[in-house]
DNA sequence: TATTGTTATACTCTATAACTATA
DNA sequence: TATAGTTATAGAGTATAACAATA
């Protein structure tokens, strides 16, 4: 346990500030772009495009969430949304039956690639417009840390399932 | 009207992916520490805090908005849930018999008093930790002037009303 | 006994459009 | 006629707990 400070200084809560907020108004404008040109949510965009770049376009579902989503029904819902629409299939893996595979289908690249230039332009317009090449590259790196460390970082009450052991034996 | 490039280089897609997923991180990591420690969603935080720095502890509603909220009737919506849990309160504005003035209460500032050492902590373990001081100023300096960009630049599809004067024309 | 995923359910939040009242 | 705010309503998303099946 470390003792937290009692407070932060100026430069912290403006770069904290400021990153909830820019990262909030990008992704605002990017979720109403991607409604606008494929129908699209954020979370569903970002299940398609880590789908898209996975080796045969597949992952199982526990590792597709990743990030992503922050629980198991979740994830459920919106791969069965894209299923409905025919963007993603799911099958149990071979190897293991209790898991299941995620596929993005052809339609599925289909809507990727007719949102994808939209996406670009907004991310242009509105994030990189403002910053210098050298600019992106530092923020690049700072942020790739910052997230690196809070992937690892024990979440607080997080670990929807792995932490449940007691309630079972509090039932019987 | 610009020539959007077809696409980003490595660089930028680091920067934008590490952006989204570091805040995401980040929000979804305050967030359960605000409910735990205080009830409050991270909007309903904003908002509190906000006025707590405000002059007089007052807003008008449009004010207020700004950044938190994206839509009008959802900033009713959390106004009133704040004041049904006494901790803002809203009167009729002086100067202006249209406007709402919303005022923290001393409940709502203990709530946020209540809150803030958890929040800190937070921020602490997971944002600054992996952050050189430098680091922090170069993220402020950086993300400050993104978001500031991002605020002037032309909502694509936004301004709620501003925009909708021919639909009343449609009607008739 | 632990893990993978689904279901049922309840709740929070958001957005649109129609509306009222003041400027 | 434009602005400030509310309401009704509907939909999207999220989380928890209980569940079934496999390892």
């Amino acid at each position: 346990m470390s003792s937290a400070p009692r407070s932060l200084d100026a430069v912290q809560l403006g770069a904290y500030f400021a990153l909830i907020e820019a990262s909030s108004l990008l992704r605002h404008a990017v979720d109403q772009q991607l409604h606008e040109a494929g129908d699209l949510s954020y979370v569903q965009f970002q299940l398609l495009a880590t789908l898209g770049d996975a080796p045969g376009g597949s992952r199982r579902m526990t590792d597709l969430a990743d990030g992503v989503v922050y629980s198991r029904s979740g994830l459920t819902y919106q791969a069965q949304t894209l299923e409905k629409r025919g963007l993603v299939s799911r099958a149990p893996s071979r190897d293991d039956e209790r898991s299941i595979t995620v596929t993005i289908t052809d339609e599925g690249r289909a809507v990727l690639a007719q949102v994808f230039p939209g996406h670009v332009a907004v991310l242009e317009e509105l994030l990189f417009a403002a910053l210098s090449p050298s600019d992106v590259e530092t923020l690049a790196e700072i942020l790739t840390r910052a997230r690196d460390h809070m992937r690892q970082a024990p979440p607080r009450s997080a670990a929807p399932r792995r932490r449940r052991k007691a309630a079972r034996a509090a039932r019987a």
